[in-house]
DNA sequence: TCCTTTTGGTTGTAGCTTCAACAATCACGA
DNA sequence: TCGTGATTGTTGAAGCTACAACCAAAAGGA
């Protein structure tokens, strides 16, 4: 009951912290953040829409929003897929890759504060393992299949 | 990193699986359902919003809102503080109660089933020490007051 | 007493997410 | 070849949250 209460606390909470530093130093939720970071890791920096609504844990509606508020700002491109031609990519521009560099030391600063300073390695460990395990039972198939799943 | 990323994921993915199957049971969201339960542990089922809010994890203007929207559904009444004429106390009406009582089980059974159940023990253990500590250096007074040191 | 600050709460608006509906393409079998 | 169903993605509307502005009452000081 304990654990339950306090996650619950930590999940309605730690998204507000987020955002605001975010918000405050570069303009960006921490979605969009994510969207970002997730595109500069990739090969080319680019990723089909499907796949980035994935590794963001987004729905595909929620994810098209998005990318087409930061393709006005410039920070993301999309073009059709050559291969498929149902499909979009979206790469990361010149100025998002610009973005996310300039972003990331405050943000990660942000969770080192709020989240790993705040724990022992062995519990950064054992929350590796603990949020792996419930990942899984939410998201059995890790492709979001719970969402829809109603 | 996989610690974080994971988390991520939860605090992502968490929320919309507790919302589906609340409004598909019961017309409500967790954080109606959260203002419910809490409503129903107080004394006389009575809260000053403040406390409500706290208790929520959630800032006031957003309580305000869904209180006056359960009052609406006649889940929740509202009524002048006698001791303090600018407070204003949130009372869980007959209906409300029954509400809370009918769709407990049911919303239990979830958490167990997508948290609790996929954890041993020593985890469950384990979780409320983490979450524990992340609250507090995400909100270090308890009072919420991080959300406005912006 | 009077004025200022703080506390408690509400309201309106903007912005983001969800949901349902839709369009277009692909895959597969008759 | 044709048609059916499954993918991929977009869009518009509805609903919820965040933020800022606001009001009223209490608290504290001069």
């Amino acid at each position: 009951m304990t654990a339950w209460l306090r996650l619950v606390g930590v999940v309605e909470l730690l998204p507000g912290v987020l955002d605001s530093q975010l918000r405050r130093d570069a303009e960006l939720t921490h979605y969009e953040y994510y969207v970002l970071a997730m595109l500069s890791e990739a090969p080319k920096r680019t990723l089909r829409m499907t796949a980035l609504a994935q590794r963001t844990n987004a729905t595909l509606p929620r994810l098209s929003h998005v990318v087409k508020r930061l393709e006005d700002r410039g920070l993301v491109e999309r073009f059709p897929c050559p291969e498929d031609a149902r499909a979009t990519n979206a790469r990361l521009t010149a100025a998002g890759w610009k973005k996310i560099r300039a972003t990331a030391p405050g943000h990660v600063e942000t969770v080192r504060q709020h989240v790993i300073d705040a724990l022992t390695p062995e519990q950064v460990t054992q929350l590796a393992e603990i949020a792996g395990a419930i990942l899984g039972a939410v998201d059995p198939d890790g492709d979001l299949s719970a969402l829809y799943r109603r």
